[in-house]
DNA sequence: TGTTATCGGC
């Protein structure tokens, strides 16, 4: 049976003209098939699942028809072939697809264009482009539609450079390319932001009379969009002759994309008044947009009223609005709704909670994600958990996210690399750090530099950091401004006052960069902690950013506290009260300055104050991870249950550090107005 | 055979 198989596949090819990419076709991936071609199993394996018995049956059938067929060409084999072919494309059944693959071969159809641009569409489709080229290599005179399914395969799995070189040769044969091709090259040039040859594109668009057309049309908007072309994306979408949803999105995807809300808002009042109904990528594009409630509940309340179903995207961008605005709650509430949930629903529950501070709950649901639905987390699940890790201690989870990763061979990840970098550090654990930074599988950039930075920097290692920055400046990496927070929380430690202000300088100056915030409370704090604190006050008089904000006053508050001016603190309190007039650490803070002082009726004053408002400060805390399980507590905490254990063992040791003659320094410490 | 959108890093 597989001689006959064998024989009846050479009879119906060995007239073909046996080019090199015929024969390598033939060898690898038709030959291993013919022989397999005359079992049922693999079709009964391909339908195991299938709950559809009638498609069942009409395979079985189908194939049982080409088993008994005399295999000779036919326009009724063509026929069925094709419907072989979809059903194959279905299923996204590799088996099927070189079942039939085979059958080509056999009934002689391996030149056949229409065929084959089936035969491209389910190798495409069961993510086997060398499979897919190598079919359309087989052809010898190719029509526009292999052309353009060759194209599109390759852009569907994200590839680029080699769909323009077959563009090039498209148009230097004698096909000529219409608008199916236009709208895929065109979304390629969108990717690389090429617009040169998108122009070129455009001109031959209006050459060879495809400008009507709306899809290649709305990929020419949005590859203006992505190049920043928007007054040339909107000129296009003004001047088109028909428009559909897609074209509106690209629009608002372009405005939004750029920042310019009104535009964005304009437009959705322009598709009320052309009563143009929204579908579910507008309403994902205006959630995105969302930063107040206000916003939001209206737009929901349009998804609702038109009925859409909470899908992956939509279910996933009202999980993520939401989460954004701290309503956790109904976050929650949205993707226990959904029918249907995936890794991207749930990643965006996980970064929720772990954004908002709520990292038990956000390890909850990372291991509901696994345990639940049974998903795997992606590189976005790891990076969106691990910042979960930092606050409660948990250096084990964060080494078992690692070990994850690399099982996966995501070691060439630069976004979890670098979340690791900082995860580790953040814990303390430097060496970690510096291997995962030292990993040469992926491309640094500066991210992967200042989270290596900082990192160093927070464990109070100096030398360190300034020697990574002169390295990445070498290397010609242009820092950021948490690479010089991080240089200089480095030197303010150090005492190294001049040459922070160096490096403010050479951010300044060399790089013409506009300091933000956080750099400007570093700067204040370095002056502040080493006592110079006119000098901090005069810096903050001259910040170029707007309203110096609670960072600043707070670095110079820390410093005043430090150093017993008392002046100076009610001075940075009072910015601070004025700026977050709810924030109990301001009130507390002021408290700490009139008692480092003695003035006791300023401490009265200042907590009448805040219980009149209401306000509690929620005391700090520390934790220690034994046997794995983190152990969390508060100053003269007594809810552990070996808490009287624990405060014997610490009378012994303070009782012993006396005796060596270490004796605690309090004149800094803070009281908590619990 | 083609177009629009969701989660993440210092």
């Amino acid at each position: 049976m597989l001689r006959s198989s064998w024989i009846l596949g050479f009879r119906f090819t060995r007239k073909l003209y046996f080019s090199r990419a015929i024969s390598t076709t033939y060898v690898n991936v038709i030959h291993p098939h013919l022989i397999r071609v005359r079992s049922l199993q693999p079709l009964n394996q391909a339908f195991a699942h299938t709950s559809d018995q009638g498609l069942v049956r009409k395979h079985v059938l189908g194939f049982r028809y080409f088993m008994t067929a005399t295999l000779e060409p036919s326009a009724t084999s063509i026929d069925d072939l094709l419907a072989y072919l979809r059903h194959a494309i279905g299923l996204r059944s590799l088996q099927l697809a070189r079942q039939a693959h085979a059958l080509v071969w056999i009934l002689g159809f391996a030149q056949n264009q229409f065929i084959s641009v089936n035969l491209i569409t389910v190798y495409s489709t069961c993510n086997k482009l060398s499979d897919a080229r190598l079919v359309f290599d087989t052809i010898q005179w190719k029509n526009i539609f292999l052309w353009n399914s060759i194209i599109s395969a390759y852009v569907k799995y994200t590839v680029w450079d080699e769909p323009l070189i077959l563009y090039d040769k498209l148009l230097n044969s004698d096909v000529r390319p219409d608008h199916f091709t236009f709208s895929s090259v065109l979304k390629i040039c969108a990717e690389l932001c090429d617009s040169l040859r998108g122009e070129k594109i455009r001109v031959l668009m209006e050459k060879t009379g495809f400008c009507s057309d709306v899809v290649a049309l709305n990929a020419l908007i949005v590859m203006y969009c992505k190049c920043e072309w928007l007054t040339f994306a909107r000129k296009v979408f003004d001047e088109m002759p028909d428009r559909n949803i897609a074209s509106w999105n690209a629009m608002i995807s372009g405005y939004a994309k750029l920042g310019s809300i009104n535009e964005v808002w304009e437009l959705v009042r322009q598709m009320h008044l052309e009563r143009v109904i929204l579908d579910g990528v507008t309403v994902v594009q205006l959630l995105s947009l969302c930063n107040n409630k206000n916003l939001v509940f209206p737009i929901h309340a349009v998804l609702l009223r038109i009925g859409l179903d909470l899908d992956f995207h939509i279910g996933s961008c009202l999980i993520d609005t939401y989460a954004k605005l701290g309503k956790l709650a109904i976050s929650r509430r949205v993707h226990e709704l959904m029918q249907c949930r995936n890794v991207v629903t749930w990643t965006s529950m996980v970064a929720g909670y772990a954004q908002n501070g709520y990292s038990y709950e956000a390890l909850e649901v990372f291991r509901e994600m696994q345990s639940i639905d049974t998903i795997k987390p992606n590189k976005v699940s790891l990076v969106s958990v691990l910042p979960a890790c930092i606050p409660l201690g948990d250096l084990t989870l964060c080494k078992q996210i690692h070990g994850f990763s690399i099982r996966n061979q995501w070691n060439s990840e630069i976004s979890l690399s670098n979340s690791l970098i900082d995860a580790y550090s953040k814990l303390g654990c430097l060496d970690h750090a510096r291997c995962v930074f030292d990993d040469i599988c992926y491309e640094h950039d500066v991210i992967s530099w200042s989270s290596m930075i900082v990192g160093y920097s927070l464990n109070g290692l100096v030398k360190e950091p300034m020697l990574l920055f002169d390295e990445m400046i070498q290397l010609g990496i242009k820092p950021d401004n948490i690479t010089f927070v991080g240089i200089l929380s480095a030197c303010a430690r150090a005492r190294m006052i001049e040459k922070g202000m160096e490096y403010y300088n050479l951010m300044t100056t060399k790089y013409g960069m506009v300091p933000t915030m956080e750099v400007c409370s570093c700067v204040v704090d370095m002056l502040g902690r080493n006592g110079q604190l006119n000098r901090a006050l005069d810096f903050i008089k001259s910040m170029s950013i707007d309203e110096p904000g609670p960072s600043v006053w707070g670095a110079l508050f820390s410093a005043s506290l430090l150093h017993e001016n008392v002046e100076m603190g009610k001075l940075a309190s009072k910015y601070l009260l004025e700026l977050e007039p709810q924030n109990p650490a301001h009130y507390v803070s002021l408290s700490n300055v009139y008692a480092a002082s003695g003035i006791w009726d300023g401490v009265s004053e200042v907590r009448l104050e805040m219980k009149e408002r209401g306000l509690r400060k929620l005391p700090g805390y520390s934790w220690i991870i034994v046997n794995s399980k983190v152990h969390s507590f508060y100053v003269s905490d007594k809810s552990h249950p070996s808490s009287s254990l624990i405060y014997a063992v610490l009378d012994r040791m303070i009782l012993e550090m006396k005796g060596a003659g270490y004796a605690p320094e309090i004149k800094c410490l803070s009281q908590d107005a619990c």
